[in-house]
DNA sequence: CTGTTAGCGCTTTCAA
DNA sequence: TTGAAAGCGCTAACAG
């Protein structure tokens, strides 16, 4: 039971782990014909008994082959980044849960990184999936608008795609790479049209920091929605904000006393959307939708149980991270860059109604 | 440019990816200098030229290090795992926050692993965290009861262990290790009294599948509390279901019609409550609590934004993440198992209310 | 079908 | 301080 190996240079503390020349010699085969038996691609070339007997030894000694070892030899390891700002952000979860789905169907493992909008984490983030040699990183947060980390980032993806690896991106970042494009623009336009529509004539607007890329685009279909109809969204109608429930409801607070009038609150996501109507409701004088319409972004799955049930504007959000991390394993040939265009739909609940005249 | 490498045994196809001698040799010195400044530990044994040589070099060729390479040589990579039942469920994406912070603070990445309650899958992945020598793994997801499950568990977490990998639980799970365990007796025995205290008699639960640890430990609570006050939970009033907001819902139009004189629903987690507060929204005869008090488990951040506000008991799950993320690193020397003992708390909202009588 | 062997890129001992 | 060199565990030519 010695396995006989003293300290030597570069032999770091190996406590347990059985080897695969361990299985061999237990087996009585050479380490090649172990190695083919067991991570041998397919076409078996090995004869029974030999494969039988190297079953036997790995399973008594519970080997599993050591990842990292794999990695080097086959310079490629079964692993994904998945980079979001947050995972506790339902939106977030939503796209991580739909492209581990795909991942697991192809035998992958998923490195998730969180950044917290933190532009330098998440360059950090992609450093180090680059170093882990990851086969391909999925960015799922939005991008930023500015100049100078766009810059940046193109040079990591750059950077990660000259070592071979594949990078997906949910929305454009303003790099050049496969993407997949939520139709945050459409989608908001349709929502604001359909407020319009609806008799409502005072609408603000409650936003996320405007510069995410998803708060720019969004806030662009609101005015470009308001725009066929030939109204426009006046700037001190729009309010910025935390993206998040407590941001909103603060938000909506802070115009409600602003702006006592408004007929309709569009929050440019679900979560600052539950914050309105957190607010509407402590306030005493006002009553949704009889008062005011709110109406959110995302669809969330609990956007439903809100109170009165959210109307939203739905993107498939599992969808789409399964879609983003097939753009990094099914690789087709010969085509550039590759783009999937995601359609929003306009999911009307009780949270929006006639405007009060 | 010509970096004459041939394709020769063992030599995967590697097109990009600086490597480290390459550095070193841009730089002018060893590999071993190379390797010490930028990996070196610590204490500085360069001289200030030939460090600044080397970043400058590095840097040139945007070098970042071979991870798995050096995982083979260090026998340790800078991995934990994270093993969920499913991401997009809040309770575990809360979790994963918590302990994806720690990582954070602790330079480590996170791969993570949904099982969706499948016990081989769940087995498997842990296999596949092994070999890829993550430093520890954390299993957030809920244990199994039945001992078949419990004894290949402990097999799996034995031979991570011999590796040199730590191994924290949130949950007992049956096994012998480090772990979080949330009170979900007390818990549930605390809301059970409270809801008896308001004067219900005829209270019923909807549990989740009661293979789970969890859905076991909450019952029992309820059970406990109970049992204090001198009544009994007939098993007649437990309903199991899909531990979701669907299954919560139809559970609940189901126990509603068999026995429609239940003045308490207790739902052994939010995303069931969510679903008992719908069904019960959509019976013309009901309101909640007046007719019917409805009561949940975990506190997830949208509990607070269900209609009506929901009763529930108070899990802090971030700290549970946090804190289980901790027990797997910061090892304490001399120690045996340890335990995190974890309060719940209820939390009082408006879904609750005196019983009718 | 099976075995031998030369690496993969990095760490670390040992000697200079 | 620095460098040379021996591995870490595995893969994949290549030769039998």
């Amino acid at each position: 039971m010695d396995n006989g190996r003293s300290r030597r240079p570069g032999a770091a503390a190996q406590t347990g782990a059985a080897t695969l020349s361990l299985v061999a010699q237990r087996a009585g085969v050479s380490l090649a014909t172990a190695s083919r038996v067991l991570h041998g691609s397919g076409g078996r070339v090995v004869s029974d008994a030999l494969r039988a007997r190297v079953f036997a030894a790995a399973s008594e000694l519970r080997y599993v082959s050591n990842g990292p070892a794999q990695a080097l030899a086959r310079a490629s390891s079964p692993v994904v980044g998945l980079v979001v700002h947050d995972v506790a952000d339902p939106y977030f979860s939503a796209i991580a849960a739909g492209a581990m789905r795909v991942a697991r169907a192809h035998g992958l493992m998923v490195m998730l990184a969180a950044t917290f909008r933190d532009r330098d984490l998440e360059l950090e983030y992609l450093a180090m999936l680059r170093a882990q040699r990851a086969r391909g990183v999925l960015l799922a947060g939005s991008g930023f608008t500015d100049p100078g980390y766009t810059a940046r980032l193109a040079g990591q993806i750059e950077a990660f795609e000259q070592q071979g690896g594949r990078v997906a991106l949910v929305g454009q970042h303003g790099v050049h790479a496969d993407a997949v494009l939520p139709d945050h623009r459409g989608g908001a336009a349709q929502a604001a049209r359909y407020l319009w529509e609806l008799g409502h004539r005072r609408i603000a607007v409650i936003c996320g920091p405007r510069e995410l890329e998803t708060v720019a685009h969004r806030l662009e279909g609101v005015r470009s929605g308001l725009g066929c109809v030939g109204a426009r969204l006046p700037e001190e109608h729009v309010v910025e904000a935390d993206f998040t429930r407590e941001g909103g409801r603060a938000a909506a607070i802070g115009l409600l006393r602003r702006i006592p009038d408004v007929t309709a609150i569009f929050a440019l996501n679900d979560l600052m959307a539950a914050g309105v109507l957190a607010a509407v409701h402590d306030d005493p004088r006002r009553v949704v939708p009889r008062d005011v319409s709110v109406i959110g972004f995302d669809d969330l799955p609990h956007a439903v149980d809100l109170h009165p049930a959210l109307t939203t504007v739905r993107l498939p959000l599992e969808e789409i991270g399964e879609r983003a991390l097939r753009l990094i394993l099914e690789e087709e040939p010969g085509v550039g860059v590759r783009t999937v265009p995601t359609a929003a739909t306009l999911v009307v609940r009780a949270s929006t109604g006639p405007a009060r005249r």
